[in-house]
Order: structure tokens, then sequence, then C-alpha cells
DNA sequence: CCTTGCGTTTAGAAAAAACTAAACATTCTA
DNA sequence: TAGAATGTTTAGTTTTTTCTAAACGCAAGG
């Protein structure tokens, strides 16, 4: 497998990147998505860290982690020992599901302290509990298109 | 105004700010929307500065960003020349667009390299192509979700 | 004008995150 | 069983981010 890579792949890990790091999780994360997405075939720890220009403990750590998330996928080699990896077939919907979990975070929140608020009525927190209601009212109804959207692409999917 | 906060208001301005760094935003920003959210009334800098423990110079660069942003609002101050804060109302969505940003971001990459395989193909491109495609349709459709989302929102909204 | 009360900017300190190099552990191979 | 090829852990360095303290600028009121 080639350790160096087309000027438009680069390009594409290049953005890959950015919108990872703009979304404000990790740089390299993007990065090696990006690369495992527009790669042929399975590529080894060796190959990332020469591609990406990291060393070779810094890339073991990322894999393992992005591994766990269900983002990439490892694969045994056929011949050596050597770990391979490529991009999760479900990435996408991966990385859906852990935006999910901040919205059900935030109705989690919402509730809680409205019900924080009634137990313990106090004076002055008009204001509060107006927010809160909106607050619950708004990640209520994005959970449920959350719970709709997954439905239909679950459909979409098996017609691609 | 009080420079100070009860138990379970510190507590939900402690639980902002977690969120917001779990979704690798800065914890300040959390922090500082979360306690105009539970504020009966508008806050001054000096306030703010005094119940986060941040020095002023932070607050006011951090205020002035999310004021552009428009998750918080400033008010004219009636009797002095007094800047004070309050969390906007319209919070919620102003966060979610920046969420959809990243999504049309997403799909426009997907597209670009789409185009960008076809003008020039290469061989060996294959699993590319595909993941791209899946890409393109996954973030299509989540940004056709996100319309529908929105325009829900505004009618839910006039409701309350 | 001079002073006072405010928000902003800035230089640099402190803390956190990203990263490297090297030691380490394990497993295969000869 | 020694050596080689691998992935992991660790200690420490570099870079980036966050934050403070103090200087600054501007407007209002005497």
């Amino acid at each position: 497998m080639a350790s160096t890579v087309a000027p438009h792949q680069k390009q594409f890990i290049e953005e890959f990147g950015n919108l990872y790091a703009a979304y404000g999780l990790k740089r390299l994360n993007g990065l090696l998505i990006g690369l495992l997405l527009s790669s042929e075939g399975p590529l080894s720890l060796d190959e990332i860290s020469t591609v990406l220009n990291r060393s070779k403990g810094l890339i073991s750590d990322a894999t393992r982690r992005l591994n766990v998330l269900g983002y990439i996928k490892k694969i045994e080699g056929p011949e050596s020992r050597k770990d391979y990896y490529t991009a999760d077939a479900d990435i996408f919907i991966n990385v859906f599901h852990f935006n999910m979990q901040t919205v059900r975070k935030n109705l989690e929140i919402a509730d809680r302290f409205q019900h924080e608020l009634e137990r313990q009525p106090k004076k002055d927190a008009g204001r509060w509990k107006t927010n809160l209601s909106v607050m619950n009212a708004f990640y209520k109804q994005m959970s449920d298109f959350y719970d709709g959207f997954e439905d239909l692409w679950n459909k979409k999917k098996k017609e691609l």
C-alpha cells in the first residue's frame, strides 16, 4: 500500500481535519477518518503514521479510541500480525449518535431542573422557568426528529 | 443584583459548562449562557465576572463574541452607561443553526469530491467513491430533516 | 479640563492539549 | 531461545488555549 497520497486525496483529508476541528473534535481524528474514507483498502498503523506524518504511538492511541467509538474498524491482516484499519460503513450514523446523546443530555437537564424548581419553588425564578420550558420543548422536538431521521436512514440504507 | 448564586443555580451553570465542554465548545461560554438563562434579569459585566470568578477582560471578550453569534443579547442599561446581558430568546435555535452549518459543509464536501472524482476518473478509487455517495445521501437527508425541523419549531414557538 | 466609571486591548503567565521518542511488552519466526 | 516485527505506554517537550493584571481609551459629570 502506498505510503503517500494523491494531491486531491490529500485535500480531502485536510477538509475532514478542518471539519472536525471546526466542530470542536480533534483535528487528528478528522484527518484519520478522511484518510480511511478515501483509501482503497485497509491501512496499517505504520502507513497511517507515515501519511499523516505523526508518531506511531499517537496513531496507535487515536485508532484505538476511534475503534471503540465505532468510527473505524480493525481488520485482521491476512498474512502478518499487523493490524489494519478501515472506516466503518456506519461511520456517519455513528457520529450522528454522538450528537443525539448531546441532545438527550440537554433534554435531561431541562427536565431535571424543571422538577427541581417545582419541588422547591423559588420566587424570582420566572425567567429561569420560562427558559427551561422552551429548552425542554426544543430538545424534545429535536429528540423526536432524530428518531424519525434514524428510521428513515435505515430504510434508505437498504436501497443503497 | 446579587453577585452570588443559589446552590442549584450554581449546579445548573456547571451543567451547562460541562455540556459545552463535552461538545467541544468553550466551557466558559457554557457557564455564561447557563448563568444568563437562570438569572431573573440582565446582568452586568462586573456581576458576571464576579459570579463566574473570571477577570473582567475575559468576560468582556466572551460576551462580545456570544453577542455576535446571537446567543446572548446586550441590553441598554436604563440608568448608567453599563452594559447588561441576557440570554437571547432564540438561543436554542441559534445554536442549532451552528450545527446546520456543519451538516451543510459535510454535504458540500461530499458533492465537491464526487465531481472531482468524475472529472478525473482514478482507478482504485472505488471505495472512496462508495463512501462519498453514502456521505452525500446521509447529509442530504439530514439537511432536509433540519429544514423540516425548523419549520415545525417556528410553528410550535408561536403556541408558547 | 479633571476625575471617575466603565469596556477593551494587550503582554505575558498558567494550564491544558497534542505530540514525540524511547522504553516496553508481546508474539511470531528462524 | 534469540531476534525481529509489531502495538502500547510513558515521560517529557512543544504548541495552543485560557486566563489575569494592568494599561488604555472613551464618555459623562462635576
